[in-house]
DNA sequence: GAGTTTGAAACT
DNA sequence: CAGTTTCAAACTC
């Protein structure tokens, strides 16, 4: 096929000037921009067909024209490792000079989502000016980086290169073209606060930040610099359609690759432990979710680009069969773990603290809890009020009732309660009201308010007791006040409690186990022990062991399967 | 350093 | 807008 752009003439090469914008309007020091206007954004054509500009030399601290929008990075301007660095918008000095150059007016399209001037972008950026080495665009096209970044070339290695001031008509032209194409063309890629994100877990500086346009890798995994947001040094986002993405907070493979000990023994080293866990475990945690995924490639490998990931794959492939396996509960709760499912399994990867203790079968029991007691509460409650019709009352939440008892008493048979009769006498009551209408009674609904706080806090929880006192006093009252308030108190301060305390025991299980990969960072024997899932596990496991928190002892204990 | 892979840009 | 081609950087050997 014919090149696109004939080649033009030969052209002078590396002509090193550089842009130079503190001498814009020299022959007009009235220029001046006209005021930021909402809307339309700039025709971003070059400043040659802008109408007349006005720049005000008088205001201090006032931008000059090219940067009108304080809060908006020039790409022409500013770029870490940019050949150009205007002093001017730098310094929002008056300027005295006024330019040659006619160079697009590059608006943003919300300030927020624009880099802060003068704010250095973290790592988006290579320190050291790039030299490209274009061939066929002579360099006037975005293919090439120096034009991208709206930089001459300087002592590159391109050819025919026309970007430079002695062809300064030509890339003016193809300015034109480029903004008329796309007004968004020289705008930074990476919209990025000026904060950095330390992630202490990773180790690793990440840019709080997103591809304006997202990235659309298929075969990198966003892992390798092909990919912008991972050269940008940034998390992929919801822009991105890429596929199969790693680059997401929590990938084990982008940790890996930071914490640079990734490698197959790793992986294969912690697939065994890692497809134990996972059996066990709901501790998924879903990101952003890709808009594409290549669903059979992705099951058949044909994704992996290199060796380790066809590895990481296989592993994933292997953990996430064994998960689905495992329980299909996972489907019901989490919804959004459907799509992670069907669109990458990838995106499970991350492991959350709490993946040893807050298990599918835990928030399941939760939720019949709930249930059992809402309709209880509420059926004690019109019962009083004698308000309810009671074959109304009946069909209505008998079926639901009894369901919920069913389902407790299911969840309860498969994890070996540690009082059965309890918790059997428990259900079986709560299956009696169901079928016959009948109150618990106090003593039924002591044990099981005790036996379901014991699920989450233990005996001696004094929140257990609390709760018990609270239940108590709810099903005693003559239900004359306020029911419906007094049922949402009761299920909403069980619920925070057992919040409460998943969030102790993840504060518990994260110190742990940062504090032991810190002690054993340089053991590259084992290297899993740092970045391995199973290391994980265990140092965590054994570190809430020596908490002497009931409670969180006891959620370890009573749902281990 | 040559060849390959990759994904953005350009084009149809 | 989707598919294809071009392009140059990233990557591999």
């Amino acid at each position: 096929m014919e090149p696109r752009e004939t080649m033009s003439d030969s052209v002078p090469r590396k002509l090193v000037r550089q842009l130079d914008f503190t001498v814009v309007y020299r022959d007009n020091p009235h220029l001046k921009l006209p005021p930021p206007s909402p809307s339309p954004p700039h025709s971003l054509l070059p400043l040659s067909s802008h109408p007349p500009l006005q720049l005000n030399l008088q205001t201090p601290g006032q931008r000059p024209w090219l940067c009108s929008e304080p809060q908006e990075q020039q790409p022409w301007l500013h770029s870490p490792g940019s050949k150009l660095v205007s002093p001017v918008c730098q310094f929002p000095q008056p300027v005295q000079k006024l330019p040659v150059k006619v160079l697009p007016v590059v608006k943003s399209e919300s300030p927020t989502s624009q880099p802060r001037f003068n704010v250095e972008l973290k790592d988006t950026t290579p320190k050291k000016q790039k030299q490209c080495n274009c061939k066929n665009s002579r360099c006037l096209k975005l293919y090439c980086e120096c034009f991208a970044a709206g930089i001459y070339c300087d002592g590159c290695n391109c050819v025919n290169c026309h970007n430079n001031v002695d062809n300064e008509a030509a890339r003016q032209e193809a300015v034109g073209i480029t903004l008329e194409r796309n007004p968004n063309a020289f705008r930074p890629k990476i919209a990025s606060s000026p904060q950095e994100q330390r992630n202490s877990k990773e180790s690793e500086a990440q840019v709080i930040g997103k591809h304006n346009k997202g990235c659309h890798c298929k075969k990198s995994g966003c892992l390798k610099k092909y990919c912008e947001c991972f050269q940008a040094n940034i998390l992929c986002s919801e822009n991105c359609k890429c596929m199969d993405c790693k680059n997401f907070e929590g990938s084990t493979e982008r940790r890996a690759i930071f914490h640079r000990e990734y490698n197959l023994v790793h992986i294969e080293q912690g697939t065994n432990a890692a497809v134990t866990e996972v059996l066990g475990s709901s501790g998924y945690r879903n990101h952003i979710t890709p808009k594409r995924r290549k669903i059979q490639e992705t099951f058949s490998g044909k994704l992996a680009a290199d060796q380790t990931a066809n590895t990481t794959a296989q592993y994933l492939q292997e953990t996430d069969r064994m998960a689905s396996s495992s329980s299909n509960l996972s489907y019901s709760f989490v919804s959004d773990h459907v799509n992670t499912r069907i669109s990458g399994f990838s995106r499970s990867m991350y492991r959350s603290v709490l993946a040893d203790v807050l298990q599918p079968q835990n928030v399941k029991n939760l939720c019949s809890l709930f249930v059992i007691l809402s309709r209880v509460s509420a059926k004690t409650d019109a019962e009083a009020e004698g308000k309810i019709d009671r074959q109304t009352k009946a069909g209505n939440s008998k079926a639901s009732v009894a369901s919920s008892a069913k389902s407790l008493q299911q969840t309860k048979d498969g994890r070996q309660p540690v009082c059965v009769d309890h918790v059997n006498k428990a259900v079986a009551d709560a299956v009696d009201i169901a079928n016959y209408n009948r109150p618990l009674s106090p003593e039924t609904l002591a044990l099981m308010c005790d036996e379901q706080a014991n699920m989450f806090f233990g005996n001696t929880s004094a929140d257990g007791a609390a709760y018990q006192n609270m239940i108590q006093k709810s099903l005693n009252s003559d239900g004359s006040s306020d029911a419906y308030g007094e049922q949402e108190r009761l299920i909403m301060t069980k619920l925070l409690d057992v919040l409460r305390e998943l969030v102790t025991l993840g504060s518990i299980k994260e110190t742990c186990y940062y504090s032991s990969t810190k002690k054993e960072p340089a053991d590259h024997g084992n290297i899993g022990a740092e970045t391995g899932v199973g290391s994980e596990k265990r140092n965590s496991s054994n570190c809430i062991a020596n908490y002497p928190i009931p409670s969180v002892t006891k959620i370890s204990q009573t749902f281990m399967p």
